[in-house]
DNA sequence: TAGATTGTTAATCGATTAACAATC
DNA sequence: TAGATTGTTAATCGATTAACAATC
């Protein structure tokens, strides 16, 4: 594996990857050229090629990549070999639902704990799920080995229960809070941002609109 | 406005620009230089120059820029100055918590119903949003004018649904289903891909803790 | 008018694509 | 060995940054 520094788009590329790779995989597919996963993922070839390359040779020549080999490779590289502890802060709509959502667990991403300041939220159960009181955070964190924090709360706070999570020691904050976030720089940092991915979505759906707009009056004026 | 081709990357800052704006607005800031800007929100004085010049010339020489007015520039832009009516696809938990959460609704994005094929959930009512029967979303859009609809529907159903609301005429489709959808050229698609973004938060974790040990037996061997 | 700051052109940087020698 | 396809270098493309004339 090389040492070079991986920029950030290649690394927003490997998990798609690995989803293709488990089609494939389903399928009972055993090899794929960077030629057909072109095809299948809508990369270029070689963009595939250099990708991979970041991280080593995958591949054998005349043959192509061997699925299997590839997806544990890329299951590697992202760290998915490994089981990680999170904790929940925020116990409203979206926390409970990330926090009833199986999905993560399957991958190895286990919720463990949802935390609260609510009084009337505090003691109750979630699928199994404790919602304890945001007092216990720092111990708990320390106590069983949590690795994420999952930013549930509102943009206010989102600083705060931050500044709280990196202090107790995760390794990698995920945050939903409509707001940018800071943390130390030995803390992960990735933000789920709904209402910007909403907004971008009603510029394109603009777009669209206007570009047949304009096309239409292109066909009149003919 | 011009009318050249605008890179996805400057629509993705557009929301984040907007967002320091409203924190600027709140604090009753009224003007605001691509420096002081740039020391804020962390672009280049350049690149915010740039982006905004995209669009249309929203400075004054030797001034800056309103705060109110390239907000409502941006806002305009984005095309949240317009109303827009959701569907949400599917009564699981993200799409429960999707229909609950406000924040949404006071941005413009009104959740108009939900629906769902199990008959357990059709009826139910989620917060005032009706659970309605799949087999009725098609005139449901139609009748009802909606313009997006939001694919909280598994994996393996995500694909029918989109064409289905494809078929039935909405604009945009924002899709939380954690495979890639294909979507006619006129429909507007926007990806929440929440497993890819926390596998992309676990090699960020890796590659943090990665660099520390080296340095750690860097400082050893010293 | 002098100072500040934009709008815009030019330079740089980084990411993607193309080409091809290496090799299975 | 011949054919296929990788790994990797070189060329291109696009996005970011720097520079500066225009102008408020």
């Amino acid at each position: 594996m090389k040492n070079a520094k991986i920029s950030n788009a290649v690394i927003k590329r490997l998990p798609r990857y690995r989803r293709y790779l488990i089609e494939l995989r389903k399928k009972g597919v055993e090899k794929i050229s960077s030629k057909e996963f072109s095809n299948l993922i809508g990369y270029t070839a070689s963009q595939i090629r250099q990708d991979l390359n970041n991280f080593g040779g995958f591949g054998q020549q005349g043959y192509g990549y061997s699925v299997d080999g590839l997806y544990d490779e890329i299951s590697a590289i992202l760290g998915l070999d490994k089981e990680y502890r999170m904790v929940i802060m925020g116990a409203g709509n979206l926390g409970q639902a990330i926090a009833k959502y199986t999905h993560f667990h399957k991958q190895g991403f286990k919720v463990c704990g949802v935390f609260e300041i609510s009084p009337n939220l505090i003691g109750k159960d979630l699928d199994g799920i404790e919602i304890m009181d945001y007092e216990n955070i720092v111990e708990y964190v320390e106590e069983e080995e949590i690795d994420i924090g999952i930013i549930c709360v509102n943009q206010n706070n989102a600083q705060e229960v931050a500044d709280k999570l990196s202090f107790a020691g995760v390794k990698g904050i995920w945050n939903f809070a409509p707001t940018d976030i800071e943390v130390p720089k030995h803390v992960a940092l990735e933000n789920v941002h709904l209402s910007d991915s909403l907004h971008s979505l009603a510029y394109h759906m603009n777009d669209i609109q206007k570009k047949d707009q304009s096309k239409e009056k292109a066909k009149k004026e003919e």
